[in-house]
DNA sequence: ATGAGTTTGGTGAAAGATATAACAATTGTT
DNA sequence: AACAATTGTTATATCTTTCACCAAACTCAT
C-alpha cells in the first residue's frame, strides 16, 4: 500500500469503543501500570505489591486473607506476594495473638522505610499524570467517579 | 478475634490508596471486566476479541498488525485472537491486494450480525454501570479525562 | 464436650494475558 | 544485487488469575 493511502492511527474509526467506558478504562490503566513499571522498576515491585504494603502499612496486624477481601484478589494469590515481600525483609508475618491458622502482617523497619521511598515515587508520578486533569478539584472528582464505578452493581 | 472487634471492609484504611488515581482505575476495571464477563459469557468473547471486532467491522481490510496497533497489543497476540475469531466464522482472513506477506481482515455476514448483537448487549450494561454518573455530560467528561490520561507521557 | 460446618494459610494445576526473540517470506531502499 | 524493514507466525518465558483441594484450627448449636 503506497504510503498517501496508508492509514495512520489517527484515521482509524474505533466505532463504539470511543464511547464505552470499559475501553477507556482499560487504556487508562494500561498506561499507568506501563508508567508505573517505568518508575519503580528497580524497587522490584509491581503495582499489586504496592498495594498490599499500602494496605500493611496503615492497618498492621492484618491476616493475609484481610488483605485479599481489602484488595479484591483471592487468598491464595496472597501467598506469594507475601512470601517475596518477607523475602525481601519488607514485612514480616508474626503468628496471630488469638487465631493458631493465621498471620499477622506487619512492616519491618527497613519495610517502613522501603515504603516511604516507594510513595515518594509514585506519588510524583501520579502528580504527573495528574497534570492532563484541569484542577485538583476535577481529579477529586474524577477520584469519586472511579469509586462509585468500581463497586457498580448490574 | 470476637465479632465485634472484626475490621470489616469500610473499616480498612487505604491510606494512600485512596488518592492514587492508579489503583482507582484498576478498581474500576476489574469490575467492567467482571461485568463483561457475565453478559458476553455464552457469547464466547472477552473484551479483548470484542475490541478487536470493533475496529475490524469499522475498518474493514486492515492487517493484523494494524489492528494491533490500534488497540495498543503486540501483533503476536493478534494471531491468538483472530484464529480464535475465524474459527468462530465471525471474521476472515483474505490475502491482501498488495502485499502477499499480510491478510486483510473482514466481517463475515454472520460476524456482523454478531457483532451487532453483542454491541446491544454490551451497550445495555454500559448504559447500566453510567447510570452511577450523574448525567450524559458527565460520562462525556469522564470519557474525556480517560482518554487524556490514556495517552498521558512522564 | 462433641461433632458438624466453616475458615485459614498453603499447594498445585489450569487458563489467560503479555513480552520477547526468532523465523521465512516478502517488500522497500539504495 | 545487496541490505534493511515488515508481516504473520511460532515458541518461550513470565505473570496473573482462578479453582479445587488439603490439614489445621476455629465456631457454634446442641
Amino acid at each position: 500500500m503506497p504510503d498517501h493511502q496508508k492509514k495512520s492511527d489517527q484515521d482509524i474509526d474505533f466505532g463504539v469503543l470511543d464511547e464505552f467506558l470499559g475501553y477507556r478504562l482499560r487504556r487508562a490503566q494500561m498506561n499507568f501500570f506501563a508508567k508505573f513499571g517505568e518508575v519503580c522498576d528497580d524497587l522490584g515491585i509491581s503495582p499489586g505489591l504496592f498495594a498490599v504494603l499500602a494496605i500493611v502499612d496503615r492497618n498492621p496486624g492484618l491476616t493475609q486473607t484481610a488483605v485479599a477481601q481489602a484488595l479484591g484478589n483471592d487468598r491464595s494469590a496472597m501467598v506469594a506476594a507475601v512470601d517475596k515481600l518477607e523475602s525481601k525483609k519488607i514485612l514480616e508475618r508474626r503468628p496471630a495473638a488469638n487465631d493458631r491458622r493465621s498471620y499477622a502482617l506487619f512492616m519491618t523497619e527497613e519495610g517502613t522505610a522501603f515504603f516511604a521511598n516507594a510513595v515518594e515515587r509514585v506519588s510524583c508520578y501520579e502528580n504527573e499524570m495528574a497534570k492532563c486533569l484541569d484542577s485538583d478539584k476535577e481529579k477529586q472528582w474524577l477520584l469519586d467517579m472511579l469509586e462509585r464505578l468500581a463497586h457498580k452493581s448490574l
